[in-house]
DNA sequence: TCAGTTACTATGAATTTAGTAGTAAGTCAC
DNA sequence: GTGACTTACTACTAAATTCATAGTAACTGA
């Protein structure tokens, strides 16, 4: 399963999971990862610089080249160029990118109840200063999702 | 980075990403590669057995095992005997197991976002009938989680 | 000029993953 | 009761990925 590229070629996924009908296949293609999760969480958090990920994630620079790399080509983070001389290049989210940002909390919300305990990183709302509880819901009945039974059907 | 098992023992993840405060980086640890995640979302389709995943995924038998023993390990996957004769292994979802939906569901709405296109699996309520659209929204103020401020905490 | 910064690339070893074949313990159809 | 088949794996090797460290390019600032 090599979700990640060689040299200056794209992301060739295993059985070419971006080309399944499933939409979950799909998104794994890319973000399937930990290192991909973990930049985005980082880039959420305001990271951009190279060095930045790569102090906060200890990863090893080609990995983290090839991981940028592979979410720029994606669309979830853009290079943007912040200096001249010297050439100096940052990453940004797009708009793809930012929203991604429910998937981290949905994660974050199962650690916390699966595996909390200890110290622990906690999100507020800024405004109304309550910690934020994540819920994914069914836009439609307002049940959250695994409340309700489900039918699948792969459509068009 | 090794999320994985070698021989009898458990995980051993990189930098213990399962100390970490962070839950997200916590979570990871157990399902931040796309087999796991892709075991998960077979596993809340139906599927128990292990010849059920290895055709559905077309992963080596040897991935396959290694994954199932972490997932048991961890806590999402049970190992139920369905077969004494011969001796037959079954797993099914723990409580754990199926509080990881949500993460499904919402890794499946950013791909029908920023990956739809073409034949796509679609979910519906069985009950409604309308098509399952998810959203992940904070519990405490009710709003889509990136629509409002966000303050991190570092607390105990 | 010399140390320091930043964003990488080069390289080789260690580790993981893939893929195929084989095994153990049966069942089922004659 | 023999042979074909099923199911859940393990063995083994080759291929690919990942890690870790070192080095490079293009500057800045003292």
């Amino acid at each position: 399963m090599n979700l990640v590229v060689s040299h200056y070629q794209k992301d060739i996924d295993m059985k070419n999971l971006s080309d399944q009908p499933c939409l979950i296949a799909r998104s794994l293609a890319l973000v399937g990862d930990a290192w991909s999760m973990l930049i985005m969480r980082d880039a959420h958090a305001g990271l951009t610089r190279f060095d930045e990920f790569r102090k906060s994630l200890k990863i090893a620079p080609t990995m983290l080249t090839a991981r940028l790399s592979a979410l720029t080509e994606d669309g979830l983070l853009e290079k943007r160029r912040y200096s001249d001389r010297p050439p100096r290049d940052e990453y940004v989210l797009t708009e793809a990118g930012r929203d991604f940002l429910p998937v981290l909390f949905a994660i974050g919300a199962w650690g916390r109840k699966h595996r909390g305990g200890g110290e622990v990183t906690r999100f507020f709302d800024a405004e109304t200063g309550t910690e934020i509880d994540p819920v994914t819901i069914d836009r439609g009945t307002g049940a959250p999702v695994g409340t309700r039974a489900i039918r699948i059907a792969a459509a068009e």
